[in-house]
DNA sequence: CTGTATCCTTAGGGATACTG
DNA sequence: CAGTATCCCTAAGGATACAG
């Protein structure tokens, strides 16, 4: 309803996707959707860091009015509900990829496979092929 | 002092990196020193978001404990602090460029020039290198 | 110029009860 | 199951004065 576009503190773009991404959950339930399987609102509950009902509800509606994921409701089963991510949502992969890199790069006690850093080098080719074809 | 290792909420490396990174100015501040060549103090608060003094002590503190950062003096010139990235810090660059190209990709009023993008899979490819070799 | 200190306000977040 | 609604507390943040 209200889409003042400038409430923004500048026009980097550093700073867009911190006001959209910047704060301690919502690049959890990025994860949570984009890695885990998760699509439910009890699912993300049920993760590590604990996330209280309130703030995921809240998290979930900014992501959606942002356009990140969408929201779908089951009607054979009763009344569940499913999220999943946008295309804007998935291009969001190289910078989970490239975060999860430095992390493990950096953080012994990150539980990140070993296999990981050695397929990430192709992977990052095929996102660059991937993107050189859409050019 | 105080090195608890486990104030974590969980050992995923996201939210390692968000641990250290996840608020509203610790990326700006990582991105005036990578990409806008400021270096002290008086810089930092010049930028458009305007942080104020308070908090950006705090998170310069905060990127000094958690070695992604560190401080000088300069003897010559009258107490002139100057902040530098560490590698720990410089090995954000491939985060900080993903981050920029998304927010080119999805926000039109983002001021990121359209050479960028053309540069922006030739400077994958010199990362992949980079990375390659250290394996 | 580089911060600290202080005051005050707001936003974020935990816990939990409750509703369709 | 998927949220809303409250209560309450703490952390984050703005403004500004001031000190080394």
């Amino acid at each position: 309803m209200k889409k003042e576009s400038t409430n923004w503190r500048s026009n980097c773009p550093i700073n867009f996707a911190l006001e959209t991404l910047g704060d301690k959950w919502t690049l959890l339930i990025i994860r949570d959707l984009m890695f885990k399987g998760k699509t439910s609102f009890g699912e993300f509950l049920q993760s590590q860091e604990k996330i209280s009902t309130n703030i995921l509800s809240a998290r979930l509606a900014k992501l959606e009015e942002h356009g990140l994921i969408g929201k779908s409701v089951a009607i054979d089963k009763r009344s569940k509900v499913f999220y999943s991510l946008t295309s804007k949502g998935k291009d969001l992969l190289p910078i989970m990829l490239e975060i999860t890199a430095w992390s493990a790069k950096h953080d012994s006690a990150t539980n990140t496979p070993k296999s990981f850093l050695k397929q990430f080098a192709a992977s990052k080719k095929d996102m660059i092929a991937m993107m050189s074809n859409e050019q």
